[in-house]
DNA sequence: AGAGACGGTTCATATAATGAACCCTAGGTA
DNA sequence: TACCTAGGGTTCATTATATGAACCGTCTCT
């Protein structure tokens, strides 16, 4: 592993739970040396990439995430694009939606919303990255993502989130394979219990996925009545999102959308 | 200089203006190897802070900064918060206004508003790091920022970015002196050419400003009667920004805005 | 077919990253 | 007061890692 991953993967320690970090905090969390650590948080810091609390000694994250991440939404408005279409679905069936995109071998949410019209609702949380094998995005990133990332998957150790993860590599391929023929993702708790979700490939400027929309509800919410809804909701949706994306839907599943709807 | 910054500085490359950059323009951009330049991308491109267009093969930048921003956001909602202030202080004054955060010995815009009541208007790049030395948001951190910062700005080399601005240490730090006393910082033309601008410090869990709010306005629009409006307002509204930080205004400071008040 | 531009790769070399041991300070406690 | 602990931070010999000159492959323009 290279000094720069290193690096940057101190900063995916972060979470909303996790706001801000010691030294040896750090230290067991990255498995590295003190001293590795302390010249990595330095280096970072230097570039605005975290700043230390004076009080605490603690570090936090800095504010050149939030130049960076300005200059990106400018020039590939993503988020903005889609955050009224998320909305509008969310608003629809009543449900969590979400927006991710594939960062390596996950799904990096991008944006959601929640209609929170329902007294149980589904937990969403924007900073944790989602694994590709365990999640309904994931699925459908693998089946119409990059070709060498179920390959990559499939070698790789699938660790279980609950009881219901697909762990075993032939299973996975299996699955995959019936997202490729329904142009759309089901998972049932395989993240998170008493939690279902469907999503759908969304495509920008490449042939290949580039994210995913989902919806997600609590498990005993999802009927056939809801299910019927989404099938029908999510690849329309997701066709419009590509579409604002500059994206362009491939001609195939474009006909397993239109034939299903 | 060490690897990690060598390939974080690639990032700041990026800019309205430069959505996608290929191999040899980074090359060229940082003055590195082309073998060194392309390895740091691909452990860039790995964590997810590039993402390479497969067609043109250049770079962009990837989906982690927006995911790391919205940690960062929901940790210190600093962007939320500013956001209402400086609108209402835009459409008050009916002038560009403009938070930003100290990043190193740079300014790092969070958010800006314009109330584009006027035909001309003042450009604001929200990619562009402010040098201290050049503009009234780097004086009013020099002025109130951490004690390490002036010393370090003076010995540095002070690069003139318009026919006004200072490049000479003494002359810095007697204006920064000024600042001191006067609770404000105002700079003409000391960045860009035409352009007038007033801040003020902001502070959040650290003694020391953590930022500044300024006002930016064409050089032709900043009478005495304008100059007189944000004289009042900059320091009212850098008050309440404080606030809403979780920070407070230093005594001596805040008897000095209330005296001009 | 040749020239130029650009992305990408190789491998010996040199440089920069590493980590065990150490220091320092603050807070707690006997 | 003296002693302890935990955490942050630093040192320096060692080693692993980053480096870059030269190379390759491909595309495009002429």
């Amino acid at each position: 592993m290279g000094t720069i991953t290193k690096a940057l993967n101190l900063l995916n320690f972060f979470s909303p739970g996790r706001a801000e970090i010691g030294l040896t905090e750090f230290r067991t969390l990255s498995g590295q040396d003190k001293a590795t650590v302390h010249r990595h948080l330095i280096e970072l810091a230097a570039n605005g990439f975290l700043e230390q609390n004076p009080e605490t000694r603690g570090y936090r994250l800095g504010p050149a995430i939030l130049r960076l991440a300005a200059v990106r939404e400018r020039l590939f408005p993503a988020r903005s694009i889609v955050a009224p279409l998320v909305e509008a679905l969310a608003s629809e069936l009543g449900e969590l939606v979400h927006v991710s995109l594939r960062e390596g071998t996950h799904m990096s949410p991008l944006f959601h919303h929640d209609a929170l019209i329902h007294g149980t609702r589904v937990y969403f949380d924007e900073a944790e990255l989602l694994p590709l094998h365990a999640t309904a995005s994931g699925l459908a990133m693998l089946a119409f993502g990059p070709e060498h990332l179920l390959p990559e998957v499939l070698k790789s150790s699938l660790s279980a989130s609950t009881e219901f993860t697909i762990t075993d590599p032939g299973t996975l391929e299996e699955v995959v394979a019936g997202v490729r023929e329904d142009g759309i993702a089901f998972v049932d708790q395989g993240f998170e219990a008493h939690v279902s979700s469907f999503a759908a490939p969304l495509f920008a400027d490449q042939p290949e996925a580039v994210g995913t929309i989902a919806v997600a509800a609590p498990t005993m919410r999802m009927t056939d009545d809801l299910k019927r809804k989404i099938k029908s909701a999510l690849p329309r949706t997701a066709h419009v999102v590509t579409e604002q994306l500059g994206g362009v839907v491939p001609v195939d599943l474009r006909r397993i959308w239109s034939d299903a709807a």
